[in-house]
DNA sequence: ATGCCTGCAAACCGTTTGCATCCAC
DNA sequence: GTGGATGCAAACGGTTTGCAGGCAT
């Protein structure tokens, strides 16, 4: 199923109907690469449709995550970033408190200490939402040469 | 050297003064367990002097967070929230989105899984600041029965 | 026709900043 | 005495909300 399709169900389930601007905020979505702000989404959306307002945009993604069709990150600037969750396996998502670059990884690497925290804790992580601060490669180069 | 040396030696380095506020912010953030917003910290100042204001608190955050004494994590309710880096090891936490929980993990059990992530990916996970979603036994068990 | 959705604008709230005054050094 | 630190209040910026009108169903 089709990613608009998995988000007109869900709108019909709820009673909720599908517009041409949920339709374009979700179509921007998937032309962004990696996590994008919302001021960032509202502002590829304007340029298709000028009267397209950001608080829709922001309505509407407050929708698709709770569709869980989107991941939402805290960045550390204090805005949040979005990403469409598409259907292949979850992933990590190493967050870079500098410079914020969001890196994608495959949950198997940590699934063994993943694992173990569930047996020795009854805790299950949920690994859609995983966010991993630190520094990215990069940062950690710039950060040991410029002292800011 | 305990904290508040530390603290006083970082200042001095800097041209800095230790001044009441300061001192009496540190000494909160030692009361408090785990995570606290901004506000609460204020709260707690306020309490013990009331004069101090809550711009006053947030520059002492700043700096104790240059001096990384403190760390910081941004909360999905986009507040920062900032605790104490104490010399014991770090550990990560297993945060229940459900009861708001949080369980404290040493780090060794992922420390495979973060060795791996540096290696492949040049990303270095600050273990300071692991917070893992999910659920805790006790929810799950609810989860399973209830229907929210 | 119904009531969900929208754009607009104003409110909100955590955080930051400018400035005159104060005080640790 | 001097320059950093403070309190106050206003600004800031991302996000949310109230409302009257619009449109998908």
């Amino acid at each position: 199923m089709s990613c608009e399709e998995t988000f007109i169900r869900h709108l019909r389930d709820r009673g909720f109907r599908l517009t041409p601007q949920r339709e374009l905020v979700l179509s921007v979505l998937h032309q962004m690469e990696g996590f994008a702000s919302a001021e960032e989404i509202y502002e590829r959306v304007h340029q298709i449709s000028a009267a397209v307002d950001i608080s829709t945009v922001y309505r509407t993604l407050d929708l698709l995550q709770e569709f869980q069709l989107v991941a939402c990150v805290e960045g550390n600037d204090g805005q949040r970033r979005y990403d469409l969750v598409t259907d292949h396996a979850p992933h990590i998502h190493l967050v870079c408190t500098r410079c914020g670059e969001v890196i994608g990884v495959a949950t198997d690497i940590l699934a063994a200490g993943l694992a173990q925290i569930q047996e020795q804790y009854g805790f299950a992580v949920d690994r859609t939402q995983l966010h991993l601060p630190g520094l990215c490669a990069r940062c950690r180069a710039d950060a040991g040469a410029v002292h800011e």
